[in-house]
DNA sequence: ACAGCAAATGTTAACGATAACATAACCAAG
DNA sequence: CTTGGTTATGTTATCGTTAACATTTGCTGT
């Protein structure tokens, strides 16, 4: 037999008070006897109560959500965002709506506005490349909007990241200090990845202003690049450029299989050819050697976007915000 | 100046229509005409009107959403299968509510209880070992419930999973007839990770099965298990037992981490000693040499438990149903 | 020309909570 | 024993959509 589910006035039945009591008990700070609470509690308890966040988003209009778009669930950089961002919020009671896009902009926009009809009350993207339509959703949908792991060219809100670009331009230089002169970069060739496009744009401008050769760019396919796709890059590299002295590639990921490439051809790392990978995963600082890498302190950035909302919801922050994380290079044995 | 958002009857004021009929002009089954529906359309776009989900949601007692816990966010392995969830589902307009447990039953049952709130059209959970609490709340909940990524003995629901112990079994026989003989396990020792304790177990009763020697197992700590826990953990085997001719880890990760740890102490892999890990991860395939593993098919545990929740919510499945998705061993170069 | 029926649209009430307002109960101070 | 003020609880109407039912329109066949 199916009956169904109990609500509040069941509650309030059961407990010989008004559905408005069992509201109040329900919530924290309202006012209602430990007596009363205690009774409205184990009524609920015993009838099964679920409280219904539906009913309630309606009337009160605070849904309680906070929705967030990152390219790839399977990233532990865009993880670490956001555990960052639901530690910073889990406090207020808000939750992480999350969604994938695939590193492509119009399942982006099917997102956003998927998420938008449940009224989150923020919305955080990845990055600063969006549709118009995306854009215009973002813009109008009376919320605050945080971009990140980006410093976009023309933001729609909030802006909680880094340039892509002058992190790695950090790279090329410290590369060029220790002497490396023939240096090339992996990945970045997918303009669907704009992070990606612009580390790579970076490496070329950095390069330029050394006046070095910054024509050694070899493609490592569409994103997320792959340990493989780095490791079947790096052989294309070896092959084209055999006289290649660095390597700086789009991510860790890239650059532990670009390592491994190297290693099953017997090219010692950094004695032949130094390595740089990007985002600071696990990877690089277990494997052998270590991978020199950038820190973009992911969590931070996820953190930094927590705290930016819950000011803006308390109205402490009625401006713009733009909060640069910059990155740090982390040397390890993997370059000299 | 702030106004308030429109709703449909301003749309419908605007298309010179009735509420209704925008209501239907915003869902495909409905019966309207072309015409009305792109006068509703044009009219809505015009206002800015977005869609309320909530409102919708309260009325039609249909949230389509489907709530799903994972241990933790940052493991390719779970993300696969969040994504196989997240495609089966989305043709049907069913959005994910994801959460992470962060691999502790309290926070499971603080999730489960907060998802529960929203009225989920199903719930996918991981693993079967959850508070009593947790499990009564499922069990009352009056939706689908899916365990994924085990075969538990007292299961709530539906089951889409596999053993872990018998995948490690396996292993072990895999092994044990390639001639190892003085085989260690590392990690599974925190119970908190059961899926991780369970491969232990298996260990320890295939070994004992074989009539050989159970007793190495090295601790790698709390899940998750890190490579540098891994690798922290082979050092200690290596000291503790150093005659030991092969590793089976509870993850590639740590499988990983204690490869290094071999490359660091000048041991050959698997001349000297031999690795196995767990999950088929990207760094099984990349990593030099190459991880023996195995692979439990994580994409295509999502994608069952999504065909089978359609069945369910169709109706076309009444019986509680048993999925098993039998692990495979992979055999690679890390083994002989 | 009109019954008969399908397609398109309208009307009313409800989903389950709570904001806003009203009142009852209680206690301290005069 | 009032008065004034706080605390606890109740009443009413409403959030924005849609299920259920009602009605209109348009077309087919005879």
């Amino acid at each position: 037999m199916i009956r169904k589910p109990p609500t509040m006035v069941d509650v309030a039945q059961a407990a010989g008070v008004s559905p408005m009591t069992v509201s109040r008990a329900f919530r924290q700070d309202a006012s209602v006897s430990a007596a009363t609470r205690q009774a409205v509690m184990t009524s609920a308890e015993r009838l099964g109560y679920v409280f219904d966040a539906t009913a309630s988003t309606l009337r009160s209009q605070k849904t309680h959500f906070v929705a967030m778009t990152i390219p790839a669930l399977n990233n532990a950089n865009f993880a670490a965002t956001v555990d960052g961002l639901t530690d910073g919020l889990k406090a207020r009671g808000l939750q992480i709506l999350l969604g994938a896009t695939g590193y492509d902009p119009d399942e982006e926009e099917r997102l956003i506005e998927q998420f938008l009809r449940r009224r989150p009350e923020a919305i955080v993207v990845t990055g600063g490349a969006h549709t118009a339509r995306a854009r215009r959703l973002l813009a109008n949908a009376g919320i605050p909007v945080v971009e990140t792991w980006d410093l976009p060219p023309d933001p729609i809100g909030h802006v909680v990241g880094f340039s892509n670009a002058v992190a790695v331009r950090g790279m090329v230089e410290h590369f060029a200090a220790a002497g490396y002169r023939r240096i090339a970069f992996l990945g970045g060739d997918d303009p669907q990845d704009t992070r990606g496009a612009q580390r790579r744009q970076g490496f070329v401008a950095a390069m330029q202003a050394l006046g070095l050769d910054a024509s050694r760019l070899v493609a490592a396919g569409p994103p997320p690049v792959s340990m493989q796709g780095g490791a079947a890059a790096m052989g294309r590299l070896l092959d084209s450029h055999p006289d290649t002295d660095a390597v700086i590639c789009v991510s860790d990921l890239s650059a532990f299989g670009a390592l491994t490439t190297c290693q099953r051809r017997g090219m010692a790392v950094p004695q032949h050819i130094a390595i740089a990978g990007f985002g600071d995963y696990d990877i690089a600082a277990v494997a052998v050697p270590s991978l020199t890498t950038i820190n973009p302190f992911p969590r931070r950035i996820g953190a930094e976007a927590a705290a930016l909302i819950l000011r803006v919801l308390d109205g402490a922050q009625t401006n713009t915000a733009w909060v640069e994380i910059p990155p740090a290079l982390v040397p390890r044995e993997s370059s000299r």
